[in-house]
DNA sequence: GCTCGCACTGAGCAGAATGCCCAGCGAATA
DNA sequence: TATTCGCTGGGCATTCTGCTCAGTGCGAGC
């Protein structure tokens, strides 16, 4: 569950660059390849590391327009709801929240024009009461996971 | 930029399976090897595929809380604050949007009273004027690709 | 109708990495 | 003190990679 700085520089140089297998990393890193290995095998099966799964950028598969939509659901709902967004390929995420709103979801479309046909199939659904939706236009800081893996290397527990 | 079936089955197959390797595709996809790497090179040019970093899980970093933040902006200061809180490491991502907030940002935090402790720090910068925060509880579709690329994969060219 | 360009195929090759094994060692733990 | 655990450094066979090549089918352009 925590991890110390090893498993931290594994993970950073892992992510700057996918690609160097691990005999490389051990050489960077100045440690033993089997020891890369035992700590990669680990954090995999912590589930700190998820998998490898390609980044895919929605734009340059011609959907450059994201927005996210904040969903007012009707009481018990719920469940209906999420299988219902699940249907839909351009709902890249969806949460449940605390707040004003009950859901959030990620959505894509192709154009701005698009994103209404999105947005009319997201709420095309009789538990959604009310959709706010907010398009995205610059995104200056994209997912990352450096500076907290950094953070969580130097400060193994705290709370 | 558009992709066609075998761009689609190509990125559909690492999504779910990221460590086979290009032999074993192109052994399960029926064509050449050298015809899977020719592709795989066009889509990470195109940037289609951006890379293959690990998928961290914040949760088992030690941070399982995760909230939406909406940030107002006092007017000029946007490049400021966009500073500031890519120096936050729990800004895992920051977006700005059209509608009642300027910008959305997702964060992640040790617990809910540590959440206290980060909004604190977002906040605290004097071009923001206010926050309002919802907090996820449950996320029924995680961040997800595949249903868009098998939709862009079977529909190359539309608006 | 013909030729060119392009993508795919199937094969081969050297080099490198992987997965797996082992013995030894030092530190922390019981 | 004895044991456990993680790291080291090495070796091994197998596998994959990156690269090249000639041949082929198909569509576009002349």
């Amino acid at each position: 569950m925590a991890i110390d700085r090893l498993d931290g520089r594994i993970i950073v140089l892992l992510a700057r660059e996918p690609r160097i297998g691990v005999l490389e990393m051990s050489r960077r890193l100045g440690v033993a390849r089997g020891t890369v290995q035992a700590r990669l095998d680990r954090l995999q099966s912590n589930g700190v590391i998820r998998g490898f799964g390609p980044q895919v950028d929605p734009a340059a598969l011609g959907y450059p327009v994201t927005a996210f939509a904040t969903l007012q659901i009707r009481q018990g709902q719920g469940p209906d709801v999420r299988a219902h967004l699940a249907t839909v390929p351009e709902v890249l995420e969806l949460h449940t929240t605390t707040g004003s709103g009950d859901m959030l979801c990620r959505l894509v479309a192709r154009s701005n024009a698009d994103l209404q046909r999105v947005i009319d199939r997201v709420v095309g659904f009789d538990g959604i009461v009310r959709a706010a939706t907010a398009i995205v236009m610059e995104n200056p800081v994209p997912l990352r996971i450096i500076p907290l893996v950094e953070q969580a290397a130097e400060e193994p527990e705290r709370t």
